[in-house]
DNA sequence: ACCATATCTGAACGGATGTTCAGATAGAAG
DNA sequence: CTTCTATCTGAACATCCGTTCAGATATGGT
C-alpha cells in the first residue's frame, strides 16, 4: 500500500496539529509518541514526516502560532480610553481569549521546558511582548493616579496568573456563566489594583 | 562486583528521592528515566527497585511528602485574629513555604496529570484541604463583614493563583527582598479581598 | 489515456525504556 | 572469625522511541 484514497495535505496536516496538540495538551509532550499522533489521525508514523521536520517543531509550531493569535488578536482590541476601561476590556478579553483556548494554554505553559533554547527564547519573547501590553495599561493607570500598585511588573504577573487561574476550574455550563466569572475577576482585579 | 564500599540505605535512599526531585522538577516526569536518576546517585538502574516499587511511587511519594508537609506546616500557623490577620499571615506563609521548596511546588503542581487515577484523587484530596483553611478565612471575613468577594470559592482559587505567580519570578537576591515581596503581595490580596 | 507529483506505507535503524533477578560483595552481629 | 543480611551490579527481557527511505498508489493536469 501507499498512498491513501482521499489523503489530501489540506486535511492530513491540520489533522496531525490538532491530534498533536490534544494528546500533548492531555499527557504531555515527552509522554507523547509520534505513533501516537500518527495513530490519532488514522495514519502511519513516517506520514508525519511530510508535515513536519521532527518532534521538536511541532510542538514549538503550535506555542507559537498560539502565542501569535494571541498577540494579533490583542491588537485587535480597542486600545482607546481611560485605563481604568483598558485594564476591565484586557481581563474580559485575556478571560475568553483562553478559555476557548484550552489545550493551547496548557501547552504554551506547561512545555517551555521542552523547547530547544532558541525555540525557547522565542516564545518567551511573545509571552513578554502580551505582558508588556498589560503593564502599559498599569503604568499609564500609576501615571494617573488611577491605580496604586508597588511594583506594575509585579502586579502585571499577579494579574495574569490570578487570570490564569480561571482556566483550571471553569467548565462551560457550569454554576457561573462567561459574564458572571469575568465581572468577578474585574472586581477583584480592580480593587487590587485601584488606590 | 556487588554491594559497593559506603553503601547504606539511609544514604542511598535521601538521595535518590532528592535526585528524582530534581530532574522531574527539570525535565518533567515522562522524561527524566531511572537510569538517569541512577546515575546522578552514582549507583546502576537496578539499585532503585530497593526504595521504591516503581517510577511511579517515586513520584507520587515526592509528590505526596510535599503537600502533608504543606498541610502540617500551615496546621502548626497561629490560627486565632481576626480574619484580616488570618489572611495576612496565609499570604506570608504561602509565598515563604513555596519559595522554600521550588521543586516540590513545580512537581506537585505540573506532573498531577502523570499520576495514575487513584494517586491523583489522593493528592486533588490533600490540595482541597489546603485550600479549604483559606476559604475557611474568606468566608468567617465575609460574615464579619470585612470582606467583600462575589464567591468566596473562586476567590480563594484567585489569591492562591495569583501568590503562586511569585514562584515564576523570584529569585533570591533579586531586586525585592522576601518581606517586601510579601508586603506587595498582601497590598493587593487585602485590597481585593476587602469592601 | 497518460504522466508528473503528492501522499502514504511498511520496514528498518540504533538506541532508550521500565523492570527483574541471580549472584556478588560489604557491613553488622555474635 | 564466622554468619547473616543489606545493598548493589550487570546482564537480560520485551517493548517502545524518533527518524529515514525506497517503493507503491492516488490525485490532478494535460
Amino acid at each position: 500500500m501507499a498512498r491513501t484514497q482521499g489523503s489530501h495535505s489540506d486535511i492530513t496536516g491540520p489533522r496531525i496539529r490538532q491530534a498533536a496538540l490534544r494528546l500533548f495538551a492531555r499527557h504531555g509532550y515527552a509522554a507523547v509518541s509520534m505513533r501516537k499522533i500518527a495513530g490519532e489521525v488514522g495514519v502511519q508514523a513516517g506520514a508525519l514526516y511530510n508535515y513536519t521536520p521532527d518532534k521538536q517543531s511541532l510542538l514549538f509550531r503550535l506555542m507559537r502560532d498560539h502565542m501569535q493569535d494571541l498577540l494579533s488578536a490583542y491588537g485587535e482590541q480597542k486600545q482607546t480610553g481611560d485605563p481604568q476601561d483598558a485594564l476591565r476590556r484586557f481581563v474580559g478579553f485575556h478571560i475568553r481569549f483562553h478559555l476557548q483556548r484550552p489545550d493551547e494554554v496548557f501547552i504554551a505553559y506547561m512545555e517551555l521546558r521542552n523547547l530547544t533554547p532558541e525555540n525557547f527564547a522565542e516564545i518567551e519573547d511573545l509571552r513578554r511582548k502580551y505582558e508588556d501590553g498589560l503593564e502599559a495599561i498599569l503604568r499609564e493607570g500609576q501615571r494617573a493616579g488611577i491605580f496604586a500598585v508597588a511594583d506594575t511588573k509585579i502586579a502585571t504577573l499577579a494579574v495574569i496568573a490570578m487570570l490564569n487561574g480561571v482556566m483550571t476550574w471553569y467548565r462551560a455550563g457550569g454554576r457561573l456563566s462567561l459574564d458572571e466569572v469575568e465581572a468577578v475577576y474585574w472586581d477583584m482585579v480592580r480593587k487590587a489594583m485601584t488606590a
